[in-house]
DNA sequence: GTGTACTGTCTTGACATCGAGATATCTCTC
DNA sequence: GAGAGATATCTCGATGTCAAGACAGTACAC
């Protein structure tokens, strides 16, 4: 820590440095930031997508419908994995979403367990044009970091992510 | 991109190539990534706090209050600016904190208006086994990192959280 | 001191989420 | 081909959050 730009998780390493200077608070430094950071991801991505009618979770249903490519078609079960939350949830995301006008169900013709949930027309339009905004707000997100930081900060984050992404 | 350890969200923006190449996605690249890093972070500390009875949203404000130092006093406004939640939220937490004995409300003899919110000998018991036994398990989170590159993830974030922290 | 704007806290209603369990169907083994 | 266990989806009740607004008290200018 040569550093002297301290921010607000510099702030709340040092209260907790005085307070418990018999823990190592270092963790903080990085896992504090990484949920501060989401945070404001999740603000920034709200505002994006209020401009094209969108809450977060219909966007994230329908670019999980999106990114699959034509004919855009996911069962339930897949999309509830794509978006890592529960089955009641996705049920309710796709009633909704459905009642919205913005994806389709059908029955799984080859699992009569199955059902089948497809972008309609509108849906795919209002997805690329929230998509294409986004992007352009998180671009500016990061504009603090040059392109190799940027990319440095992403294989250390892939790092830590690798020991969740094979047994999930 | 000299790296060819891919995980899921190498996966995710590769699907986004083949549908979009119209678009530049590597914001994903980082993004993503601490999104998804940030929800794994919020599952660990859930489990952490579960072994002393605690809720995330619980910790949150006892610890708030834990870093004040002595008296372990706060009002509700300094309480919700240290967890950014809203007033709402604040007070139905006091209320639920108050209830279960970790947390002490008495009218503030500055301000008629005020409140002042202030850890119980539990709550300040629970708060401090709970953090200890959090930093062993984002410790552990962090093992698959050396310590240079733990302070150069750090430091890479604080530069991507400062616009947010000023003008806050 | 009186009026206006501000601040601090709490109330209320709507809502998305989760977890547990219900139901139907499939799969695999014997 | 029958039964056990796994899988896919949905239902339901409880919960934590937010947004907007109500209300009491404070601060400051004139």
């Amino acid at each position: 820590m040569t550093e002297d730009a301290r921010d607000e998780v510099d702030r709340l390493v040092a209260a907790w440095r005085a307070e418990r200077p018999d823990l190592d608070v270092e963790p903080l430094q990085v896992l504090s930031r990484v949920s501060r950071l989401a945070k404001h991801l999740d603000r920034a991505r709200r505002a994006a997508f209020a401009e094209h009618d969108l809450e977060p979770w219909e966007f994230d249903v329908l670019t999980a419908l999106r990114r699959a490519g034509k004919p855009y078609e996911l069962s339930p079960g897949a999309l509830l994995r794509a978006t890592l939350v529960t089955s009641g949830t996705m049920t309710n995301r796709i009633d909704r979403l459905a009642q919205a006008g913005l994806v389709r169900r059908r029955p799984d013709p080859e699992d009569r367990r199955g059902v089948l949930v497809s972008l309609t027309e509108t849906g795919l339009a209002r997805v690329d044009a929230a998509f294409a905004d986004l992007l352009r707000r998180e671009r500016e997100l990061l504009s603090g970091l040059g392109g190799a930081d940027q990319r440095a900060l992403a294989s250390l984050l892939r790092t830590l992510l690798a020991p969740f992404d094979s047994p999930l």
